[in-house]
DNA sequence: TATTGTTATACTCTATAACTATA
DNA sequence: TATAGTTATAGAGTATAACAATA
């Protein structure tokens, strides 16, 4: 069935992607999660661990070793926080905020490549296919969510 | 513009899959390494442990580990290996023949669910844009590795 | 009393190296 | 000599728990 090679083509071109970013990141010392870290500052400015914590879904605990990480190869800093001082906020030094320029660049040009040829029309086209997918895909996992809420 | 839209979509819908077929793996006591171990046995018929470390891209000790779990699990048996006395076959007990079975219809099943509504000629056309992404992301990740050839 | 971040500790996943039995 | 699998060991990644400083 076609269905089922569309989603099995959607799984494999994930597993593509990620190999790939894990393998740029990589050749730079950084990984997904230090990556993840610094593109939620860079695009939320700076953040308490906690809150660095909450959106990532990981511990604090493991939030204070990131971020050592990052502070090691100086793409990151820690500073007081200005009304709270129990807390700190971490902010992007220079070298850090011109890396994530970078890699937003980088998507950008990677993302023209992969549809180059295609017209406007087909890009939203599959844009939209896409997003109804998503939407689908979420109220699913909602309604199992649901679903084990009343079994348990 | 549009086409980064997609691809963010794309890596989106990535990370969502992931995470909710992690969780269902692991609500029945399994992982992405164990399922794949078994998938692989399950189409490709009883394996040696190096062929799956071959097709799994891991350790041959890693999958020792492996197999050891799933044994515990009454999913596979290890057998002599009919023609070479250092080496075992693994084979799907009737249990995890049942649960791949089980799987294969669900992936089925949610791939209808997240096409419903859509004629076959969509299906086919979307399938085609994601083959052509596929194909041309290939070709730069093998031009990006031939790159680091030379340079290295 | 609750929250922020850290010290101490442990668990999971996966790898490398040395070894046994067999090819 | 090379290969299949295992024993022993170690490293990365991430979690839980207890604690200090502050709210």
């Amino acid at each position: 069935m076609h269905r089922e090679q569309l989603f099995d083509q959607l799984l494999h071109l994930s597993a593509l992607l990620q190999a790939d970013q894990e393998r740029e990141l990589s050749a730079i010392g950084l990984n997904t999660r230090t990556t993840h870290l610094m593109w939620a500052v860079h695009h939320r400015g700076p953040l308490m661990q906690r809150e660095i914590a909450d959106e990532m879904q990981v511990t604090q605990r493991h939030v204070t070793t990131l971020v050592d990480e990052l502070i090691e190869a100086h793409l990151v800093y820690r500073e007081p926080h200005p009304h709270d001082r129990r807390a700190v906020q971490i902010r992007l030094t220079e070298k850090g905020t011109s890396l994530m320029e970078t890699m937003a660049l980088d998507h950008t040009r990677l993302a023209d490549a992969l549809t180059q040829g295609w017209s406007d029309d087909e890009v939203a086209a599959v844009t939209s296919r896409i997003e109804t997918v998503i939407a689908r895909f979420a109220a699913l996992v909602d309604e199992a969510a649901a679903e084990r809420e009343r079994t348990a």
